[in-house]
RNA sequence: GGUCGCGUAGCUCAGCUGGAUAGAGCAUCUGCCUUCUAAGCAGACGGUCAAAGGUUCGAAUCCUUUCGCGAUCACCA
């Protein structure tokens, strides 16, 4: 059935028989808009084989194609390129058949098929999520739809930072400042309610440093003797050895910020379906590296501090338990992905969502995984991102250089509530509807806005230059299937029949090429792991496809079979607008 | 210093496993709302793809070196 197969046999079928010469790959591709065709054959790597003229073996090649395959209408050859210009009922025979597949180019998971774990967002509770969290939180929801749209089962899990001297932080200084406040009478949300009082923390401390200096100490007795830092050290030896009131107190005040956690999760419509926590799994670790020590993969040095060697794999020697026996950071990691896989016996492989400076970690982390031979060991990729970056640098919570999430999203929406008025298109729609649509709009805006760009580059983002809703854009893509919509709904009723033997014009065949193109963008998506793919994909359909609206009457015309091709046409560029813009998270409307 | 990543138009970014004259958006300028939604369309302007060398029919893409930016290299997480 495919087209370009097809020729590729057919041609080393041709060059075999005529030449006695095996060829097992010809390159074959898309003809550019520029040239006349539709599929051209590379003939270049031939020439010299056959020690022939490009053009002569280019003809040579296409004469025999001509004959052979009836879809080939004629050819042109330029320089060394075979130009193939395929029959228009060719193609208006896929866009039909393309039509009846609801779900075209994208598989759904079945109970056969692969489990995968997909880690992201995985915040600390001490603070509320900021732009850098956003970015991760729509890559790691993104790679999970589109893991499932190529087949396979995906668990959506975070672990969350629940414990340590952090979060001791904010509850010192929430305990010595405003122990009666709670975010309900302060009317706060709970995660900016507690990050408030980490921030109190790092001023007090501060101050507390720059006194004991002023008053003669050096700078590290100082960082280590300031009052409030020991009361939060202090908290913290109370929680480890499990003090009821200590831990009753973090818990209230973990279950604040999880609540403040959730309304953001909503806002940006994603789910977890496990959750783990860091309070509960930071000693997991240790008794696989004990029996990692006892099968010789790790080794003990003689102040009790145990070590793997991964010299071999040109990373360098890691320490995994401190002399004192207690895990560290990777430790710990190990012993929440095995287990995450007793809790998933079916696991295949895990993608971890986390920020480029921790390649090395992972990479140490993998190769562990594969000395402990684990049989998922082969398939953990780490989904690895660079930093959102403000103009003045980098984001520092601490410092109080954040984009605050739920700030953002806010701005988003009004912005898009202050477009959607002015242009004053949906002055029918209820409260209510506004609300939604704008909400649709101002997300889209910012999701589009973080997922066009690749992963692994960083972002610039600058607070003064608000994101855009015109151009390459989310309301873009909404825009133009809004659009669609009112079309179809104008057009009336679409028959199914469609007429292959109409004449289309070069525009339309482009559209039906591309929108063919789908089903490999979708794949290629899933194992590059890029929802930038599928983005720049569509927004390439969805140019294409508005030149042809302004430039084309679809419901203004008297032929029937041509309306109704041009409508299903349209039809089908909306289906695969919602389809890829769903994958990646943003919701389209049906009207704006 | 070692390792990894990045460097494409004034700005923000595409460019698939090497293919034809390197593409979009923003910004600037010119047209197009009595015609299916102007969050749009058509066009102009804008490039030594950081630099040099190499591989070959052919390089933004692969290799080497150099430069610039960043990350990382803790008995931190």
């Amino acid at each position: 059935m495919d087209l370009k197969k097809l020729i590729e046999e057919n041609i080393c079928n041709y060059i075999f028989s005529n030449y006695e010469l095996k060829v097992s790959y010809i390159e074959i591709q898309s003809t550019r808009k520029e040239y006349k065709g539709d599929i051209t054959v590379v003939i270049f790597p031939l020439i010299k084989l056959l020690k022939k003229s490009p053009l002569d073996l280019g003809s040579e090649i296409g004469d025999h194609l001509l004959s052979e395959i009836k879809l080939i209408e004629n050819y042109n050859v330029i320089h060394g390129f075979l130009n193939l210009n395929i029959s228009n009922n060719y193609y208006i025979q896929l866009l039909k058949k393309v039509i009846s597949q609801k779900k075209f180019g994208i598989s759904e998971p079945n109970e056969d098929s692969p489990l995968y774990l997909v880690e992201f967002s995985s915040p600390n509770t001490n603070k509320p999520l900021h732009l850098g969290h956003i970015r991760n939180i729509l890559l790691g929801s993104a790679i999970s739809n589109i893991l499932e749209a190529n087949g396979k089962k995906v668990v959506r899990t975070q672990i969350i930072n629940d414990r340590g001297i952090h979060i001791c932080k904010s509850i010192v200084a929430w305990q010595n400042f405003a122990k009666n406040d709670t975010p309900d009478i302060t009317h706060t949300k709970g995660d900016h309610f507690v990050g408030k009082y980490y921030v109190l923390f790092e001023k007090i401390y501060r101050e507390q440093v720059s006194d004991l200096i002023k008053d003669g100490y050096d700078k590290k007795y100082a960082e280590k003797n300031a009052s409030i830092f020991q009361d939060a050290q202090n908290l913290l030896l109370k929680w480890e050895s499990g003090d009821k009131e200590v831990i009753k107190l973090w818990k209230k005040m973990n279950n604040w910020v999880y609540r403040g956690f959730q309304q953001t999760y909503s806002e940006l419509n994603v789910h977890f379906d496990s959750n783990y926590y860091e309070s509960k799994t930071y000693l997991t670790g240790k008794k696989v590296v004990e029996k990692g020590v006892a099968d010789k993969i790790f080794s003990k040095k003689s102040d009790g501090s145990v070590w793997v060697d991964l010299s071999e794999d040109g990373l360098d020697e890691k320490i995994l338990l401190r002399s004192d026996g207690t895990s560290v950071y990777i430790t710990q990691d190990i012993g929440t992905a095995i287990l995450r896989y007793e809790n998933n016996p079916e696991m295949k492989g895990v993608i971890y969502t986390v920020g480029s400076e921790q390649d090395y970690h992972f990479r140490v982390l993998f190769k562990i995984l594969e000395k402990l031979k684990y049989s998922w060991s082969h398939n953990l990729h780490h989904l690895s991102y660079g930093m959102v970056d403000l103009p003045s640098g980098k984001m520092k919570s601490r410092e109080g250089t954040v984009v605050d999430a739920d700030e953002i999203i806010d701005e988003m929406k009004s912005r898009a509530s202050n477009i959607s008025d002015e242009l004053g298109k949906i002055q029918d729609f209820t409260l209510n509807e506004k609300d939604q649509l704008n909400k649709m709009i101002g997300m889209g805006a910012l999701k589009y806005f973080i997922l066009k760009v690749d992963s692994k580059k960083r972002i610039l983002f600058n607070p003064d230059e608000s994101i855009d809703f015109n151009g390459n854009t989310g309301p873009f893509i909404q825009y133009t299937h809004a659009r669609i919509q009112s079309l179809l709904k104008k057009g009336g009723e679409l028959s199914d029949n469609l007429n292959d033997s109409l004449i289309i014009n070069v525009k339309e065949k482009q559209i039906i090429k591309k929108v063919l193109e789908f089903p490999s963008v979708i794949k290629n998506a899933g194992s590059n792991l890029s929802p930038a793919t599928i983005i720049n994909y569509t927004y390439d359909l969805v140019k294409d496809y508005n030149s042809y609206y302004q430039s084309v009457s679809i419901l203004k015309i008297s032929d029937k079979e041509m309306k109704n091709f041009r409508m299903s046409l349209s039809f089908m560029v909306a289906r695969i607008i919602r389809n890829s813009m769903n994958l990646v998270g943003i919701d389209v409307p049906e009207k704006m």
